[in-house]
DNA sequence: CGGCTTTGACCCGCGC
DNA sequence: GCGCGGGTCAAAGCCG
């Protein structure tokens, strides 16, 4: 009867301890993620000065993809990317933003096999923004909206549940909530594309993806130090910790519960 | 019937 | 000057 009884608490532990690791390295990857988060936003800011040292003026020398340097001029100063990640069925180059669109053209550009398409705002008949719809290469299931400009009226009441109501006139804020896979830069700074797929340099199929967990080991590699900090970063806020031990006392609880030995 | 999408033609700037 | 490529125009068709 005891030796039953010991039985089941070392299967009981043995539960637990899985379970323990299990949370331990979603931790691990959710630090990970927020960690990713960081590197993109400082990858952004490189880009950022960079770009702006390039405006300076002698901007456009060192550029060669300044084929139209006066038109690039208005919309490094104004326009603004959003990645928004959609149906890979839904072969629709539509972006809900709350706003309403007129599309006015579409093209097929060279360096992307998948058409542009360009929009007008609707909403008012002299509202100047326009916007360029493109899927992204690597990954299809993502649409990147580029804005242009800035609306001269009121954003609509009636936007999307969630309040994503994306305005260039007011980055960052709405947009987080409803796209599920949002990167913006200030629509007054250089335009700036992140690589959200985290794919290879171009030299995939475009669906070729790289495994989340190879990525992962990779990424622990090459940011370990600063891993580290966040990890300590983390263990330090007593939230975090409370939530995880909650998290993890939910799970026991929530284990079935041994019917009569 | 009005507004929207589609799509081929056209325009414009740049590199060679 | 010509070709290329991105951006825009506008006629035709579709839809509610």
């Amino acid at each position: 009867m005891a030796a039953l009884d010991g039985g089941i608490r070392n299967h009981k532990v043995e539960v637990l301890k899985i379970e323990l690791e299990r949370l331990r390295k979603e931790n691990e990857d959710l630090r990970l993620g927020l960690e990713i988060m960081g590197s993109k936003y400082e990858v952004l800011q490189a880009h950022l000065q960079k770009n702006m040292a390039t405006i300076s003026p002698d901007h456009g020398s060192s550029q060669d993809s300044n084929k139209r340097p006066r038109t690039e001029e208005v919309s490094v100063a104004k326009a603004s990317q959003v990645f928004v990640r959609t149906n890979p069925k839904d072969k629709s180059l539509t972006v809900k933003d709350g706003f309403q669109w007129r599309k006015y053209g579409q093209k097929i550009t060279k360096d992307n096999p998948s058409p542009r398409a360009y929009f007008r705002c609707s909403m008012a008949p002299q509202c100047p923004v326009k916007k360029k719809v493109q899927r992204c290469m690597e990954d299809s299931s993502i649409l990147v909206a580029t804005y242009e400009g800035a609306h001269n009226h009121e954003p609509p009441h009636d936007a999307p549940a969630g309040g994503s109501s994306y305005s260039p006139d007011s980055p960052i804020k709405g947009l987080v909530a409803n796209f599920p896979c949002p990167t913006t830069v200030d629509p007054f700074q250089p335009t700036v594309t992140l690589d959200l797929t985290l794919s290879g340099t171009g030299t995939g199929t475009g669906q070729e993806k790289r495994r989340p967990q190879n990525f992962m080991e990779d990424y622990r590699k090459s940011n370990c130090g600063r891993v580290e900090e966040y990890v300590a970063s983390l263990t330090k806020d007593t939230n975090f910790t409370l939530a995880l031990a909650a998290a993890v006392a939910r799970s026991i609880t929530d284990q079935p519960k041994p019917t009569k030995a």
